[in-house]
DNA sequence: CTGTATCCCGTCCGATACTG
DNA sequence: CAGTATCGGACGGGATACAG
């Protein structure tokens, strides 16, 4: 939890606990079908600092969205994947995406310059055949 | 816009831009299946100040999901109903009930005490009759 | 490479009192 | 009835510097 109010009224306050947050739905986005290392996430949103990465992370992790792993070796190598619960979330992101585009397509500005375009998974559009207004952000 | 940053970086952010808030997804349940004054949104918050009602309520309609009707009668009667926009969100924050409800139950913290149980449509569940954990709350 | 420590700042939420 | 004015407090995001 994440949140400034303790006591979420229902469901979706605890869901929007979990995923509000400038970077998160990015984050989420990043790792989302991969097992993806720190520096890569870094790299993948540019303009985060390191500080806020970590929080959102930490975050993530113990809501139970992702899971970090640590590999001791020299230097350091750790990576992070989503859990169960993080990958449910990828279509409800898709349908957002959707909505925007079909609704207010003038207010999605472009990720260029601060975030870069990686770790994208191209098959995930056959999941959401019907959605297709978003299909290239997956 | 009543975002805390000015430029969303993909179609996600702009969709949270509108709905997130503390009592915004409250608000959207408490008018969708109907044309809701303001002194009822009022009396099912219950615990919600009028000053950030009005607040949310204004950034609502100026991002498009809500619509403010005006009668000039004596008293005063404004009514709020949702545009077609709008009403799309009531699936997604429907699944999103789902989602938690089927991963984090024991995040749901019951609304009793702060919202009272009005103007919900026990028919909508016919629309998302797949998703029967959170068929009670709309 | 993978983070942490400090400090600052804007925004959101809220209580209280007041108004057309 | 349907709001507005004013003033705080708390929290999330960010810049910068430092550490295991």
């Amino acid at each position: 939890m994440t949140v400034r109010d303790k006591s979420p009224e229902w469901p979706i306050e605890a869901a929007f606990d979990c995923i509000s947050g400038k970077w998160k739905s990015l984050i989420i986005r990043c790792i989302a079908y991969d097992r993806v290392r720190y520096s890569d996430i870094k790299a993948s949103l540019v303009t985060i600092s390191p500080h806020i990465l970590s929080r959102q992370l930490k975050s993530l992790e113990s809501d139970g969205l992702i899971i970090r792993t640590q590999y001791e070796e020299m230097p350091l190598r750790v990576e992070y994947h989503l859990t169960p619960a993080g990958l449910e979330l990828l279509p409800i992101l898709e349908y957002l995406c959707c909505w925007t585009s079909l609704h207010f397509p003038e207010r999605i500005t472009s990720p260029a310059g601060k975030t870069r375009r990686r770790f994208f998974c191209q098959d995930s559009s056959e999941n959401f055949s019907s959605c297709s207004p978003a299909e290239n952000i997956f």
